[in-house]
RNA sequence: GGGCGGGUAGCUCAGCUGGAAGAGCGCCACGCUUACACCGUGGAUGUCACAGGUUCGAGCCCUGUCCCGCCUACCA
């Protein structure tokens, strides 16, 4: 039956493209809008168009396509949506930094043409990733790939816009927000990144406006004091109770401002009081708002010193702190410094000092939709795996500050609010509005800010449906069934699309959520370009396959536990790859002349019906696993069987029988066997090996007409269990695992084949052991075996134990006793601990009181096990010295 | 300051509801046996961080301590 003869290695290179084009072309990665299958669906993180493959991405984007070929497979009706974002600031820096290049600012452009330009950009060098997640393998459904910037996706997000300010969800106004001065847009609380820096605190002296002293403050910004507006004490401080009210004189600014009480001056900081600043600090700004302070504003959009500044204006804000610091000290008002360590805010972009500033922004009232997604996960609408994880996801939401949607970017989502030049209106809408409806004007202007990229991506897992249509997908695909992602956007991306989802459609985007951990180094060093340790995963692809690379990824991805990775782990399942190769290779090579067809009255035979169980428990275990996320127990227990069951064991022990040795019979049979394991064997594996396993799976069909993705998952069966016959079987394995030690032990050449002698127990076990006798006169390399009931134990022979069976094997010309001896030793000693351990359980009166009556027998069996172990060694031990005297 | 995770074989880590300590790599010995030396066979290796406690029984549960990560937070 079998043509096809496959080569002496695995050629990753070729057979990934070919079979990758042949999925394709065959559309089997494409979800139908409805089905009579039941649906399971799974929405991309989506990558930035700027991105790069990362080995974030390979690990994120592995475990995706795993469970998205299981379930398609399982025979559920599969889409992965895929797609991208847009990346505001990062795709505008990108532009920007071309522009540069050409003496060029986006001023000089203008905003029409530099959005023109970022498209070109876009269709031009965008979406490499897209490719390279095809050569990770995976099975996203093309055809239906969405861009947030997609018409339909734009519209989406104007839609929701709308809705959120209709029902009073989105304000505008003027608020202390987190601001880069270099990418000159706010940014929202999570886009802050802090770093911990080692600077100083300055303490300064404010005179009082009466002359009657001074109040010292203390500051890690001395320059933001041109901005001061007041000095706060604790209401309950002693030390200043009589000075609340009373004005101090700014140094350096020459103004007064008042003395105020609040709680929030923790009394025991410093000298006990603050200087407030409303413009430049979140705290102060709240506090401005309680005592109705004055707000200043210091500096300009990138930093500089603005007219409020005094004689510092035009001064970056780094020259104005040196220079205040200096005229501080020159005029007297400097008491001194300590060292301090703090935290500075810093844009997770460009990693630019945040500066927080007052400015006009647009805000989502976020409580009453936190509050909704906190009860989804409370009630298990939507499942966080790991489970820790939803305490962090709790926190969060209960803490959580209004999100500040607006960014003063050219690139994005243009905000839908128009203001009329007539008449003034507000008008906020989803199509763009030719005239004001209260005035008729047609002087409009729209407002010039975008929105936060993580808005659009927020609506991401019903807006690629094709919401706000009613679309059939978006019926049969919403809810998704699940979302793989990292963690570290847990708060960015999940808590979002919980919140809007539940606002926007009524119902949780995701029953489950699946996070995954970060992807290391070797060392557990989180891998980046500057260290210089990052691995390219491409660069992997190439050396090793990606079949080995994905194996990899999931075979350490352990619950909530990061992943190490180093080349020579992937190196290591290339091994594997290589194993299975050549598992393939004399499998196939045995079915030439099998004929499926033949009608052979055989019924398996004991290798087989052992095979057979130990396949099925390996279908549970893989099936079980992947259903709960446990990638490494799925890999680790497929790896096992094909390694360690069917390589080691089952294809060695057939031999014989396929090179004729035994019957005709038995050679069809354990064909059929062959053929029938190595192919559950491979859609086992297929999720976590889709090249390797595809081409094989071709292989032993011998056509290119049945692809393994789309046949259907093993499931097991409680006809392949044969506990008699996997009992019968390990008992013959460690027969023959215990000849096999003493040979090694013992030194004896593997080429020497040996006489054996068995005493088996009783008249059964005697049976087994002879009908088995073939595999072990086979598999340890005899030249006879004889098996007696109680068999007395001969002189010189080295002596093991398994359970109630004595394995004999003749020394004498062989090996000297003593050696012998000591390997007695060695094992009697282990085996009088094991008794000893035993023994002391049972003995006690409490044990057999109270624990359940299986563990009992249990270790009453083991107990009986080892002594019978310990009699027999014991003898051996005897014989052994008597011959030596 | 809070929160989470971790400390198990030389290394990297499994160990699900407490009932004989596991894997991979590395190491040692032997072997080119007609799928595979990217291999085979055999072997060695652990006070499961520490101290208490609960239990007949603890790597697993409880309390405390010490390290190591990460997340989060407005003490100027």
């Amino acid at each position: 039956m079998l043509t096809k003869e496959l080569g002496k290695a695995f050629e990753p290179a070729e057979a990934e493209k070919r079979l990758y084009e042949y999925w394709l072309k065959n559309n089997y990665f494409h979800a139908r809008d409805t089905s009579e299958n039941p649906a399971f669906s799974i929405v991309i993180p989506p990558p930035n168009v700027t991105g790069m493959l990362h080995m974030g991405h390979a690990l994120n984007n592995t475990l995706q396509d795993v469970i998205i070929r299981f379930k398609r497979m399982q025979g559920y009706n599969t889409l992965w949506m895929p797609g991208m974002d847009h990346a505001g600031i990062a795709t505008q820096n990108v532009v920007e930094q071309q522009l540069t290049k050409e003496g060029l600012s986006r001023h000089d452009l203008g905003r029409e043409k530099f959005i023109a330009r970022v498209w070109e950009w876009k269709e031009k060098y965008g979406g490499v990733i897209i490719n390279q997640l095809k050569r990770l393998g995976c099975s996203c459904d093309w055809q239906r790939e969405r861009f947030t910037m997609d018409e339909g996706l734009s519209k989406a997000v104007r839609e929701v816009f709308v809705r959120l300010y209709d029902e009073g969800m989105i304000y505008q106004g003027d608020y202390i927000v987190n601001w880069c001065p270099r990418c000159h847009t706010a940014i929202s609380d999570l886009e802050v990144e802090f770093k911990q820096d080692q600077s100083f605190l300055w303490n300064i002296r404010y005179p009082f406006a009466d002359g009657s002293g001074e109040i010292v403050v203390a500051t890690t910004r001395p320059e933001t004091m041109l901005g001061d507006t007041a000095v706060a004490v604790n209401p309950a401080d002693e030390r200043y109770k009589d000075k609340i009210g009373k004005f101090v004189i700014l140094p350096l600014m020459n103004k007064q401002i008042p003395i105020i009480a609040d709680d929030y001056v923790t009394m025991d900081f410093g000298s006990g009081a603050v200087k407030i600043t409303p413009g430049s600090d979140p705290n102060d700004f709240a506090m401005a708002g309680r005592h109705n302070l004055e707000i200043i504003s210091i500096m300009d959009g990138q930093g500089i010193i603005n007219e409020h500044g005094g004689k510092y204006r035009g001064q970056d804000r780094y020259e104005a702190r040196r220079n205040v610091i200096a005229d501080l000290e020159k005029e007297g008002f400097m008491v001194g410094t300590e060292p301090y360590a703090h935290n500075v805010g810093q844009c997770y972009r460009c990693k630019t000092d945040i500066e927080p500033m007052v400015s006009k922004q647009w805000f989502v009232k976020i409580k009453p939709l936190a509050k909704q997604a906190i009860a989804a996960v409370t009630k298990k609408k939507t499942k966080i795996v790991p489970e820790s994880w939803e305490a962090t996801y709790f926190d969060w939401m209960n803490n959580i500050r209004d999100w500040c949607i607006s960014r003063q970017l050219w690139w994005g989502h243009r905000i839908p609010v128009w203001y009329c030049g007539g008449c003034g209106k507000v008008i906020v809408s989803v199509t763009d509005p030719d005239a004001c409806p209260d005035c008729g004007s047609a002087s409009l202007k729209q407002d010039e800010d975008v929105l936060d990229t993580w808005f659009s991506s927020s609506l991401w897992p019903f807006t690629t449906l094709g919401w706000p249509e009613r679309t059939p997908a978006l019926k049969t695909f919403y809810p998704t069934s699940l979302l793989i992602t990292g963690f570290d956007i847990l708060f960015f991306w999940v808590a979002r699309m919980m919140m809007m989802g539940i606002y926007v459609m009524k119902d949780v985007p995701f029953k489950d959520v699946y996070l995954h951990a970060l992807v290391r180094d070797e060392k557990g060093e989180k891998m980046s370009k500057s260290k210089g340790n990052s691995i390219d995963p491409l660069v992997m692809i190439d050396q090793y396959g990606t079949d080995a690379f994905r194996f990899t990824l999931s075979a350490y991805t352990a619950q909530g536990r990061d992943v190490r990775m180093s080349p020579e782990r992937i190196e290591g399942y290339k091994f594997f790859v290589n194993k299975i190769w050549n598992a393939a290779k004399l499998t196939l090579g045995n079915l030439a002349d099998y004929d499926e067809s033949a009608h052979v009255d055989a019924p398996d035979s004991l290798p087989e019906k052992w095979i057979r169980t130990k396949l099925n428990e390996t279908v549970a275990a893989v099936t079980r696993s992947l259903d709960e996320y446990r990638f490494n127990d799925a890999a680790a227990a497929i790896y096992n069987f094909i390694w360690h069951e069917y390589c080691d064991w089952y294809l060695e022990i057939s031999k014989p029988a396929l090179y004729g040795k035994i019957s005709a019979g038995q050679k069809h049979v354990t064909q059929r066997t062959m053929k029938e394991v190595f192919a559950i064997m491979l859609q086992l594996l297929h999720p976590f090996m889709p090249f390797v396993t595809e081409e094989l799976w071709q292989a032993l069909h011998n056509s290119d007409e049945h692809s393994i993705m789309i046949s259907r998952f093993p499931e097991t069966s409680d006809v392949q269990e044969d506990g008699a016959a996997r009992q019968e079987m390990e008992m013959l394995m460690e027969i023959i695992t215990s000849i096999r030690n003493i040979r090694g032990e013992m030194r004896i050449p593997p080429s020497l084949k040996l006489k054996v002698f068995i005493s088996a127990p009783d008249e059964q076990t005697k049976k087994s052991i002879e009908d088995g006798g073939g595999y072990i006169l086979n598999l340890s390399n005899l030249e006879s075996l004889s098996v007696e009931v109680n068999l007395v134990e001969p002189r010189g022979v080295a002596t093991g134990v398994v359970g109630s069976i004595k394995i004999f094997v003749p020394l004498a010309g062989i090996v000297d006793i003593a050696a012998e001896k000591t390997r007695l030793g060695k094992e009697l000693a282990k085996v009088s601990k094991d008794l000893e351990q035993s023994s002391r359980k049972l003995a006690n009166s409490d044990f057999r009181a109270k624990a359940a009556p299986e563990v009992i027998s249990k270790e009453e069996a083991k107990m009986k096990e080892f002594q019978k172990k310990y009699s027999a060694l014991e003898g051996a031990l005897k014989k052994l010295q008597e011959i030596s005297m």
